[in-house]
DNA sequence: TTCCACACGTGAAAC
DNA sequence: TGTTTCACGTGTGGA
């Protein structure tokens, strides 16, 4: 209590006492120490490098009590524990927001279609949720994103007739998903007539009718069940 | 680039530099200065108030370092940018917070009867929210509930093969209307596999997947569709 | 007294 | 070129 408040008044005074030196030109020292001559040259380089490494330190101070500020719950207002409370809380709130999301994305799943929401068959997400991906997770998008398997829990293509198959799957729930399967239809000239996605219990159950152009059905069944396999890992191909 | 990698490389072999500078005990500045002398007591308090303080910066930098780890998009290896990105990093979190905090409040009310709501959310957060779902359909529930007519807009029933056929059809967006539309497969024996609602504009387009006895398909067609537009407006029947 | 954290001035190194 | 950043050793003051 009393030694954060002491602690934290050093800081202020320090950073008001270097401020104030700051004006002053610290002429003080100079003349206290008398190691330096203001006409020689090397003086004068020493006294900007001294005056410019005072204000350096200065400045990082300042930022350090600003980063102690923006953090809650510091402990010790020591440097070392200021920094320390930091990335704890930042990682805190890196795991904080992952729950989060997950939290958003399941209440999203819980109503893909509700009668009320009459637009948000675009894309599996939230607009909100989107734009925070963009933002924040450049890194994480690079990582967890887009290349990576769509973690294919089931694969079920069936012919109805009239040349049109029914591709019906689960996979777990995550990003993408929905736009992996879209190419691979386009990629083998393949016409979508109707999608529909259901989220369940951390799944993504999706059924898909697709036209085809007159070709062999069971050919074209191996090829969808293959070409849907390759989205997933390679090292744990699907059986179907 | 090149400028991020020096400088890492700099924080790294300045740490260990300092290490193994710890390790060696540092006799070589101390020999080289010839300052001290180990047996002398200040030489030995000296000695142990250089290397506490060299650890004293080695921790610093190494937290400093660690911090830098946690936030993404770091601009420069400064000690003070570093520090000032995580400061903006945090404000920007908990921006963040916020705003997906609404988030999560709007979604939660825009789905009472979700999956997941296992509290009472229908009734917890109402007036405002509820208004968006029940302010619309509020007075459609009250007078057109039940035994009013479903606004069939568009019918179409098709036979796939396997005696299955598929229901399609339009209608207003009003509530019931999947559950009077399921009452009529009930009436005529008709196995539901699968359901698709989407909505848009206004409409509820539903698709529906029958399983029938085997019957023929021509009558059951046309029994169906008698039997769904029987669920409209008697006074305008609808004619496919 | 010792211990700990700090600010300071300084020379060097990088741009 | 000088400007900036850094680690270092040192002195100081509080527990």
């Amino acid at each position: 209590m009393e030694n954060i408040d002491e602690e934290c008044k050093h800081f202020l005074e320090n950073s008001m006492f270097l401020q104030t030196q700051e004006l002053d030109g610290w002429g003080f020292d100079e003349a206290l120490s008398g190691y330096y001559d203001s006409s020689s040259p090397d003086g004068a380089a020493s006294s900007k490098n001294i005056v410019s490494e005072r204000n350096r330190r200065n400045k990082l101070n300042q930022r350090l009590f600003a980063l102690r500020a923006v953090v809650p719950n510091i402990s010790k207002m020591d440097k070392a524990s200021i920094i320390k409370d930091a990335i704890e809380y930042i990682e805190h709130l890196h795991e904080q927001e992952k729950k989060i999301e997950a939290e958003i994305v399941e209440l999203e799943s819980g109503m893909p279609n509700s009668i009320n929401s009459s637009y948000d068959f675009d894309q599996e997400l939230p607009v909100l949720l989107r734009s925070k991906k963009k933002r924040t997770d450049h890194l994480y998008d690079s990582v967890s994103s887009r290349n990576y398997p769509i973690e294919l829990l089931e694969l079920r293509v069936t012919y109805m007739g009239d040349n049109t198959m029914v591709v019906s799957l689960t996979c777990s729930k995550r990003t993408d998903t929905m736009v992996k399967l879209c190419e691979v239809f386009e990629s083998l000239n393949l016409k979508i007539i109707t999608a529909n996605i259901t989220c369940f219990s951390g799944r993504l159950l999706k059924t898909v009718f697709i036209q085809a152009n007159e070709e062999d059905k069971d050919l074209l069944q191996i090829k969808i069940q293959t070409a849907i396999t390759a989205l997933n890992d390679p090292l744990s191909p699907m059986s179907i």
